[in-house]
DNA sequence: GTGATAACCTGGGTGC
DNA sequence: TGCACCCAGGTTATCA
């Protein structure tokens, strides 16, 4: 599941590759994959322009290209994108060739992934601004930041954590895994935490990411980079899909539930599950 | 405004 | 072996 540490991880490599070549040609095979923009709208929009810079928002991948052109591109789920792949495997939506000769596959077996053209970067900032929150490894994500974010908050910490208009590109498994890391319940309201714990958990979900960007991600079913290798970052979970497994901090079992309708995954010694609150 | 839930989608696993 | 069913989850729309 392409999260935060997947993207960078993909735009790290691509960057040098992409970045001073032109985009030549943009082929949508599945028109689901930009919808409701057809796809010959996406393919001209393109077409011919050079690639000035390859960035990251979330869990977003952007194009910057000439002319204040922008492509927006998610993986979501099981998206994955291949560089100069042997052969074009199943599930291939979107060709992109580039005016050197080589060419990236955007394939994707769920079709969940999606692609959208942008024309002008106030288009952009909107368009990033109505669906993203802070950015958690710019220095802008402070305790203080997180606080804010939470006060108020009855919802449960990890779905808090999920909100992609609050902090932008934590998805389940580095929920799960700063949650642990910062010893408190998935269930605990978002608002109910203490100010130690809000620092814990801010400190806790930049190291988890981190931690997954050194190890180019995490690989469970699907994600590759864009030479086809995995990444290592599933080896160091905690938590994550471990159920029953000793946790690696005290040796209590892990124990799998569900929040906010994700599999969630914790300590419960650890992570002390929060008293439900008696009527008034 | 907030939180919960369904829908989208398909490969893989399980049970019969 | 083949079939039916369930689960996984990021984002969006809808509802209470």
């Amino acid at each position: 599941m392409p999260e935060l540490p997947e993207v960078e991880t993909i735009r790290r490599q691509l960057a040098p590759r992409l970045v001073g070549r032109r985009l030549e040609e943009l082929e949508v095979l599945d028109p689901r994959w930009c919808a409701p923009l057809a796809p010959a709208e996406v393919a001209d929009a393109v077409r011919g322009r050079r690639i000035e810079a390859l960035g990251r928002r979330g869990k977003y991948l952007l194009w910057g290209l000439e002319d204040d052109v922008h492509l927006v591109t998610h993986l979501r789920m099981t998206g994955t994108l291949l560089y100069d792949a042997p052969s074009t495997p199943a599930h291939t939506r979107v060709r992109f060739r580039l005016g050197d000769g080589h060419e990236l596959l955007f394939v994707d077996p769920r079709r969940f992934g999606t692609g959208t053209v942008l024309l002008g970067g106030d288009a952009l900032d909107a368009h990033l601004a109505a669906r993203l929150g802070v950015e958690p490894l710019e220095p802008g994500f402070t305790a203080q930041h997180l606080a804010a974010l939470a006060r108020g908050r009855r919802a449960p910490v990890k779905a808090f954590l999920l909100d992609q208009r609050r902090v932008a590109g934590i998805g389940n498994i580095y929920a799960d895994e700063a949650l642990h890391g910062a010893g408190i319940h998935p269930l605990r309201p978002a608002g109910a935490l203490t100010r130690g714990q809000v620092a814990a958990l801010r400190d806790a979900v930049v190291a988890a990411l981190e931690a997954g960007i050194e190890a180019k991600g995490a690989t469970i079913d699907d994600f590759r980079d864009p030479e086809g290798a995995h990444g290592s970052f599933q080896d160091a979970f905690q938590v994550h899909r471990r159920a029953g497994e000793p946790c690696p901090a005290c040796g209590a079992p892990v124990v799998k539930f569900t929040v906010a309708g994700r599999g969630t995954y914790a300590c419960e010694r650890c992570q002390r599950r929060p008293r439900p609150r008696r009527a008034a």
